[in-house]
RNA sequence: GCGCCUGUAGCUCAGUCGGAUAGAGCAACCGCCUUCUAAGCGGUAGGCCGCAGGUUCGAUUCCUGCCAGGCGCGCCA
């Protein structure tokens, strides 16, 4: 991050300026930072902004007359060459020529590092997604976030966030027993219990575990259906790790919910939790009052058998997640489980935490795939499923990661399997990949050319096609880009910023060509237009990096 | 019944603190390869932003009520 700050921020710290200058007049309350938008229609200038039409209200001042006050407060700027008021009030500001090659300058000189920003400086993350259990394989809906969650990681990271990505493995429980005993009743020729794991993998694994470890058979109950459980739940997890690094999606920690129970870290938690004063014991069963803090209904720990309830687990790897010094607590989640978020909110809330800084829980929607112009179904205890890895055979791992993470995550999509399979540009991905691509083709031309370019050919003066304006522009939203994603946990930001930029850049190439025609003399305007594709490659493949998706250099 | 999410072009979907003429891709139609990658570019056509109120200078955006679809509401996990 280099320590310069953008032309918007300076903008914006300028009118924020003037506006304090004359608080005395307007006798209101001014906000911290001006937006700056990059109008639709050119003739609006490079930036602009409604802050004048805002503050007529609380100020009672016409509109034009407070944004009379920032068009002359403005004027002597030197990268401003232009302050339009236009319409109610609104302000466009034109910038110098010259002032738009610092953009330039700035990614030639930050590189990979371009786009990536501190406003999350200092935050410590846990990043908790997919936590399927270990009982089968990945599925649709686990992919989602396998690809959302991974880009989000890589968003707060560039944000200046120390985050720590997280795998909730779910080993231990009624589920992980079911798993066990599917595996031998499997292996034993029996029938499968009522509701156990049906699916074919099922047989395979028993078959694996019985040739990898045939003395097994000979173990009695109940160990017989735990050597199962434990072998198969080995095999499984493998098999997810795997397939998930394949995918490009990488954990710092992989936590077992056996370990809350290790030592005496659960009694501790029950502690903590009780000293705060928020759980009693009803029913012989111990509970949360979480309905002190907006929840439904109270939950239960320890159920009345002795054994633990499912929240048991929750609670105690909130306060795990808490004292090992993280601040904020992401966690992602499906649509099947948005009943959770008002009991975390609460959980967090007994902990003394605040739930609305400390916790955040994300939803999201459910994956439907279309094949064959039908639905595919669902189940995983039928077996009748969509894996991770059946997606990434169809469709390969770019096109899949970047279809998943270019919608935001509370709308339910579909995703159409013979569409992702038809490899046309029907898929974004293919748009934005073949941008690069095209800039990479074009540089190892000028190269051959012997133009040079970079940091001492940028020739900002003679950038003045409305197209190259176009591209400047776009390729200095990045880092506001970037930040916003972060902030509001939106990745798929940073796919629709990359393609709207291959699209820009697209349009430029069309229309202003790079390098020299037949015998034509290179001149400064070929460098500086090469310099400029260089650095539009440089944001794309930033911009890529940061959904995990390959900047390919041919295609 | 209560709660969460969704409803925008023929299809799949964007739309930031409420802003100027509501956007993209695909599909349809018409153009553009004698030199940098046509996986591209330009143009035409396509809209009751689910419906009805409200707040305001201004609402796809905020509030209320309805309609439609999805998903939840256990001492299950």
């Amino acid at each position: 991050m280099s320590a310069e700050i953008s032309i918007q921020d300076s903008i914006s710290a300028a009118i924020i300026e003037i506006l304090q200058g004359a608080k005395g007049e307007l006798n209101c309350d001014l906000p911290e930072a001006i937006t700056l938008d990059r109008p639709k229609n050119r003739d609006h200038g490079d930036y602009a902004t409604g802050i004048a039409l805002a503050l007529s209200k609380p100020s009672g001042k016409p509109p034009r007359e407070i944004a009379e006050l920032i068009k002359a407060g403005l004027a002597n700027r030197l990268e401003i060459t232009k302050v339009d008021i236009a319409g109610p009030g609104f302000i466009n500001i034109t910038l110098a020529k010259a002032s738009q090659g610092g953009v330039i300058a700035k990614i030639l000189s930050d590189g990979k590092k371009f786009g990536h920003g501190k406003v999350l400086d200092g935050k410590s993350i846990n990043l908790e997604f997919i936590s399927a259990n270990p009982t089968g394989p990945l599925h649709l809906g686990h992919t989602r976030w396998a690809a959302v969650g991974d880009a989000l990681g890589r968003v707060l990271s560039a944000a200046g966030a120390k985050v720590t990505r997280e795998f909730y493995i779910n080993d231990r429980g009624v589920q992980m027993d079911l798993f066990g005993a599917s595996l031998r009743t499997s292996a034993q020729g029996e029938p499968r219990p009522e509701d156990g794991y049906h699916g074919a993998y099922i047989d395979d694994l028993s078959k694996e575990i019985v040739a990898a470890h045939p003395e097994i058979l000979k173990l009695a109950e109940p160990e017989l259906t735990h050597a199962f459980r434990d072998y198969g739940y080995q095999l499984q997890l493998d098999q997810q790790q795997s397939v998930l690094n394949a995918f490009g999606t990488k954990f710092d920690v992989w936590f077992s919910e056996k370990s809350l129970y290790e030592g005496n870290f659960f009694a501790h938690c029950q502690e903590v939790l009780k000293a705060k004063g928020h759980v009693f014991d009803l029913d012989g069963a111990t509970w949360l009052r979480t309905t002190d803090f907006g929840d439904d209904k109270d939950r239960v720990m320890v159920k009345s058998d002795g054994s633990l309830a499912y929240f048991a687990s929750d609670s105690a790897y909130y306060i795990s997640k808490r004292e090992r010094g993280f601040d904020i607590c992401i966690y992602m989640l499906g649509a099947d489980h948005h009943g959770y978020v008002g009991r975390l909110k609460a959980l967090a809330a007994c902990n003394g935490d605040d739930p609305e800084y400390n916790i955040d829980v994300m939803i999201g929607q459910m994956v439907k795939i279309m094949e064959g112009g039908e639905e595919v179904k669902l189940s995983k205890r039928a077996g009748t499923i969509i894996t991770l890895e059946e997606l990434v055979e169809k469709v390969g791992v770019d096109a899949a990661r970047y279809t998943l993470i270019r919608y935001p995550v509370e709308t339910p999509m579909v995703m159409d399997v013979d569409i992702l399979r038809s490899r046309t540009n029907e898929n974004p991905v293919y748009y934005v990949q073949y941008a690069h691509a095209r800039i990479c083709g074009v540089l190892r031309n000028a190269a051959e050319l012997g133009i040079k370019y970079g940091s001492d050919q940028i020739h900002p003066e003679l950038l003045v096609h409305e197209r190259e304006r176009e591209l400047i522009g776009q390729l200095g939203e990045f880092p506001r880009v970037v930040a916003g994603a972060a902030e509001l946990r939106e990745p798929h930001r940073v796919a629709r910023y990359v393609e709207e930029l291959a699209g820009v850049y697209h349009r430029f190439y069309a229309d202003c060509r790079v390098l020299p025609l037949g015998d034509e003399t290179p001149s400064e305007l070929h460098a500086a237009r090469a310099t400029l594709c260089s650095v539009t490659a440089q944001v794309i493949s930033n911009g890529l990096e940061l959904l995990g998706v390959s900047a390919p250099e041919k295609m």
